[in-house]
DNA sequence: CCCACATATGAATACTTGCTCATATATTCA
DNA sequence: TGAATATATGAGCAAGTATTCATATGTGGG
């Protein structure tokens, strides 16, 4: 009785490292991007006024930590957000962000 | 119609600096700490067996998110979670990180 | 006041990370 | 096949950050 739960390490890293990935500003933005529809690469640089290559390097971190998933159509990468969970987050942020304004 | 809203960057700062707090794994599991009782600096340094400066150093910061408050008791300052919000949260990325493992 | 203890803080350092540049890969069309 | 377009990727750099070390500040007891 009285014990602390000490969260161990790797759990506490997964978790640090799940929240990390809404910790960037240009990814937050790809995010809000794609809430409407879905985007190709070149249209989400042309509408954040940034360079293809940044927001390709970016995509591939959403790619990976699985809020987003593409889907070629020709030349064009289709992105868009993996579920409506990602929504949820976003406007959870939104919210707390704004919630002094 | 057919309009994509751009989040503009000041609010998406804010939003991933919100996001970022949560994105080191010393600062959640200092918040796991909390979770139960409040703790003194020293005792979660112990517990989490790393300096007293780190500790004191990342409570700042989270004190400065509004995430934990302090209460000085003699030479103590006691930290507390500042909400259950910040459990919910907390508890989230837990669900998160182990719903594959 | 002096000492011991608890915490806070500034500087320095090692590590991480987002962006740019150059280039590679992929796809379509002539 | 060759050119044009769209995307992906690796290397390098600049900015940010978590930790350590040294030290300052705060607090209580003798």
């Amino acid at each position: 009785m009285g014990e602390t739960f000490i969260m161990d390490e790797v759990t506490s890293q997964a978790i640090a490292d799940a929240f990390k990935v809404f910790g960037d500003k240009t990814r937050v933005r790809i995010l809000f991007c794609l809430l409407e529809n879905e985007q190709c690469v070149d249209d989400i640089a042309v509408q954040l006024n940034m360079e293809q290559s940044a927001i390709s390097h970016q995509l591939r971190i959403l790619k990976n930590a699985r809020l987003v998933s593409a889907r070629r159509e020709g030349r064009f990468s289709y992105y868009s957000l993996m579920d409506e969970h990602v929504s949820v987050i976003l406007n959870m942020g939104l919210e707390h962000a704004t919630e002094d304004m």
